[in-house]
DNA sequence: GGTAAAAAGTGGTTTTTAGTGGGTATAAGT
DNA sequence: ACTTATACCCACTAAAAACCACTTTTTACC
């Protein structure tokens, strides 16, 4: 589904143009209707079909909400959601509560995840290609990986 | 029923504007009947639409309540709890004593959670976004989640 | 390779709706 | 009865949505 990524803008009223390509995907999958919100362990916004987020948000829903880590996400995913559509000429308002936790300023990078697209700020986008290296235990499935 | 975020504010005499695409949800789901209460964990307020309240007082009243964190569920959840009427704009006026709990300012923020609503005043929950990383055990639920 | 046509991206204007503030009346409590 | 607090109402301001026009880039065809 989807897969590269593009450099987008945000214009001064915090509209952002979605990629042709990208849009036609959008208007296929799920008539232009879409879900955007946080990403729980990077300061990016996650952007789903509306019809992915059917299938994810009762399994978020269902967690156990007196476990810290499960309320967290909750809170996150669901707390930030919000419907959006495409107006006449393929954009999308950015809610500000958004903007304000993925630090969203003009210059954005759009990348596509297969069922779902991430949409960072450029700036936190490069620092995170260039830093960020994880350490940790790494799942089986991971290591057995062959690129 | 609810997700997104939204900034609202309380004026000076404590009320707060419930933005429109909320409001249409809880005049539709509730006529606009709600209680609003203590949340045990954070400082911040839960919103119930009265009919989802009337299924949760009676799991609260009942809980074991010669177990400490069992009682102060109670008193905190019971012991906040107040009905709310939405006047003629659209607004709620905010208790003081939930004013005090909960910390409000003028700028708050009003948090989807589903079944319910979380409002926080703003400058907690910037602080709770940014610094809350929860440690202790993650359920098998949220290691097995896929965002 | 050049030109024309279409599509995509960008910016601005207008109209409508939502949010804010305050004044007055009413009720409640002292 | 007087003071304080809450509800109701009206008017103003600000923000969002819809609409429209222009510039730039791409694509197709000559």
């Amino acid at each position: 589904m989807f897969t590269g990524s593009n450099n987008v803008t945000m214009d001064s009223k915090g509209r952002m143009a979605i990629p042709a390509k990208t849009r036609d995907t959008l208007v296929e999958c799920c008539g232009g209707r879409l879900v955007m919100t946080a990403h729980t362990e990077d300061r990016c916004l996650l952007v789903y079909p509306e019809p992915e987020w059917q299938e994810l948000q009762p399994k978020i829903a269902a967690l156990p909400n007196m476990n810290a880590k499960a309320r967290r996400i909750q809170r996150l995913v669901l707390g930030y959601a919000t419907p959006l559509e495409l107006d006449g000429n393929g954009r999308v308002l950015l809610p500000q509560t958004l903007r304000d936790y993925a630090q969203l300023e003009k210059k954005l990078m759009l990348v596509g995840q297969n069922n779902k697209l991430e949409l960072w700020s450029e700036s936190l986008w490069n620092n995170w290609v260039d830093q960020d290296d994880p350490d940790g235990d790494v799942p089986d499935a991971v290591s057995a990986l062959s690129l």
